[in-house]
DNA sequence: CGCCTAAAATCTACAATGTAGACATGCCGG
DNA sequence: CCGGCATGTCTACATTGTAGATTTTAGGCG
């Protein structure tokens, strides 16, 4: 399951690539290639050329392992979601949601940038016709749900709820925390500052409160209350568990 | 608030445009007519030269109104969430929240390709550099939420909370249920039915379960979860704080 | 009425993109 | 050695955002 797969040898090799043309090329590589891209520079960078380029080959040579741009996309969306580790055969589900959570939590702050393709691709693709690595994730964790007494459609149920509970989280986090770490706090006071105080004075006086956000613990509540309100209204086997 | 409006007069009137360049060009109007293009073709049909010829207008003639791409796509979410109502005098919180998740969840569904510019804009813009349509509604939440007694750090957390489920769900229901209403289910089932039977048991057997989708009844179930697992987790006004 | 200036509209141009299609070049079995 | 096929490479084209020059329009003033 966990495959947690890093970039296989050479990583960048960047500009000197004094020998780096022979090695073979693989999908696998050029997908590395296009998410460090990304990760460094942004979703907008990743063009057919610039990867070409980062990778020492032809761009053209690149449509051998993606049918095209949005292929890519795809590709990087899945080869991220490889680093989730699910695990469907723990028998305490709770604590297994919570940990997912948190550990998808930590992947979207590893790549940020990816985090739009993450929430929007599947939005233009209908479900049966996504990526596999992208379905995985719902099919463990179905599995798992379903291994822990629920019913497959309380399961899903339950999926719905925490999926999408989880994601928001993501977005809501992502966009509090400026990318850029440094003129983080100054910019958003600034930012703040500029907003008309009659029109918004609530969000001017939670100034401070915004820019000190701990997401974990944010994480952590509202998934503490999710579970035990989905415990409450689904028949759970909460109680069966200990 | 709600302004829901439409384009003023002449929508499309596209080659012909005999006597349409006479009326003068607003901000308000080029907005309209990119939203309208968005909604008609999808987001990547918005390009400066299409919206030009859809106004009868040169094409440089737009940067007038909108600085550049991105400002316009940002007029046009800015747009869309105009069409949402918030009252923030009204003392039933609880119900006023679940009325405007209604709200949002059927103004994704009335303009699903400007969803994702809904989620994704935000990630690319310091909150407090964000146009002021899109920070209103989180300055009204906090003040009917305040107002119902919440300290404004709770607020905050509520509101993160709620907002988080409430974007996510929105995320969840369009990626399940797909644009095209036609070929919907054939679709759905002829993708489900290409997954690997042995790596997709659970999702391939819950495919009747997906088809049909209540996406509002579970959206007001997650509501009801949160909303009372909040209430006991915050100390909150509903069992009436001291 | 005639002109002159500022603004508004339009045109031209350019760099960058995705990608089709033609071309070259290597590799490998006969 | 040689055909053939996979695999790279080049050129070309349509489309995009947008800078800058140029034209057209509107309006004040003598």
């Amino acid at each position: 399951m966990a495959r947690t797969m890093t970039i296989p040898q050479q990583t960048a090799g960047d500009e000197a690539g004094s020998g780096a043309r022979k090695n073979r090329l693989s999908r696998e590589v050029v997908l590395a290639a296009a998410l460090k891209l990304v990760d460094d520079e942004g979703l907008e960078a990743l063009t057919m050329r610039r990867l070409g380029q980062a990778l020492h080959r032809d761009p053209m040579g690149l449509y051998r392992y993606a049918a095209n741009r949005a292929a890519l996309l795809d590709g990087v969306t899945e080869l991220v979601l490889d680093e989730l580790a699910i695990f469907g055969d723990d028998p305490d589900w709770q604590g297994q949601l919570r940990r997912i959570a948190h550990d998808l939590r930590l992947l979207a702050l590893r790549h940020p940038n990816v985090v739009p393709l993450l929430v929007t691709r599947p939005l233009s693709t209908p479900l049966g016709l996504r990526p596999l690595g992208t379905l995985r994730p719902l099919e463990q964790i179905l599995g798992l749900l379903i291994d822990a007494g629920f019913t497959a459609s309380n399961a899903l149920h339950v999926y719905r709820a925490y999926y999408g509970f989880l994601y928001g989280h993501i977005l809501n986090e992502l966009q509090e925390f400026i990318v850029d770490p440094d003129e983080n706090e100054a910019l958003l006071r600034l930012g703040l500052h500029r907003l008309p105080p009659k029109e918004f004075p609530r969000l001017r006086a939670l100034a401070a409160e915004l820019a000190d956000y701990d997401g974990a613990a944010e994480l952590d509540e509202g998934i503490t209350i999710l579970l035990s309100g989905l415990s409450a209204h689904l028949a759970a086997p909460l109680i069966k568990k200990v």
